[in-house]
DNA sequence: TCTATTTCTTAACTAAAGTCAATGCGACGA
DNA sequence: TCGTCGCATTGACTTTAGTTAAGAAATAGA
């Protein structure tokens, strides 16, 4: 289980053995079904999750419905907005499907950053690369249309049209299920 | 003028005088023209900006069009997505307006951040802080339509909406400038 | 297995943004 | 001072998404 998380890190960085103890003594795996909440809206947060297996979803309530702000599947960490602070969450982090998780916590993650400092750095690093990748997609969101967001979702992530239920897909394009079903007609007529 | 930069980081830490020092050196002044290109698309970026007067806007070329992905005002941390990578830049920079700027570079920062490590620190926490705003600003503009992305802007940064052309106000919000002129006509009318 | 519920699609209509073209306004330079 | 150019607005028309409602298909639970 735990070897998922070990191959992840050793693209960045040389895991010995000491080093694959501390994160093994420093997470922990747990099990969630599907439909799940992990986060609700309105309470704080001290974990994060890096999943091993399945899909979680992050999504606002406005107006009564859902906004799919992002999914989350194998091999991605999942650190919820207001992790290790005071401050209530504004969204909710549902299962998709069953899913595997490592859990980790701000105490732990801190005891073994003071042992291993190569993995506080490590940590930095793969942050960096997440807000890059964050600030990517949001530039290509803003550029695309709705039709160009759909186009483009199932070439990088055709797991996911697969997995997840039409009006959540809808939903992370900014668009009404109805749209969908239109915008997918509309290109299977091209 | 460096004292904008020593007030900013003073909402953080204690400024020593050594620290002063330390950041007097590890940074210069630099003053740019209203339409100066501080950054291609292409090319790779060693420089990162603290605005001390003026306004940088961010944009990609799509279709032959310009699409504004942000504006940076005083007080603001420029950071290009590609700064201290190999990778050619997806953006230009542009000044909105005659803009100065405090500009820093990886080899001065790493210096400063080894003779004050709680520097490099700071850097974390502010780049954390930076992160999470941008995944709000994320989260709003998927939820809202065109029109409360305007309302939105009109409350949170009355002054772009003084400063920057109407046409890339539009572009800010994924609009054609016609458009704009429509949902300002609209609002007008209630 | 059968039912009940959720999910997806379709249709008709409304609302809003895109497109194209024309006009008006103002800044800037000759 | 005048003329030009870029920018903003407006109008007519097209395209696309939202809304409402209905029905078909898939799914889950008893």
């Amino acid at each position: 289980m735990k070897d998922k998380i070990l191959q992840y890190l050793s693209k960045y960085t040389v895991i010995t053995k000491e080093l694959e103890k501390a994160i093994a003594e420093s997470t922990f795996i747990q099990c969630f079904k599907k439909g799940e909440i992990l986060l609700k809206k309105g309470s704080t947060s001290n974990e994060c999750y890096f999943i091993i297996k399945g899909c979680i979803r992050s999504y606002y309530l406005k107006d009564g419905d859902e906004k799919t702000i992002e999914f989350y599947t194998e091999d991605e960490a999942v650190i919820p907005l207001n992790y290790d602070t005071i401050i209530p969450s504004g969204h909710y982090l549902e299962c998709v499907e069953e899913t595997i998780v490592s859990v980790g916590n701000p105490e732990l993650e801190s005891e073994t950053f003071q042992k291993f400092p190569e993995l506080a750095t490590l940590s930095r690093i793969i942050g960096e690369k997440i807000m890059a990748q964050q600030q990517e997609s949001f530039a290509d969101y803003k550029m695309s249309t709705p039709e160009e967001r759909y186009l483009n979702l199932v070439k990088r992530r055709p797991d996911l049209i697969q997995r997840v239920p039409q009006h959540q897909i809808a939903s992370y394009l900014s668009i009404k299920p109805e749209s969908l079903s239109r915008i997918k007609r509309r290109i299977m007529n091209k």
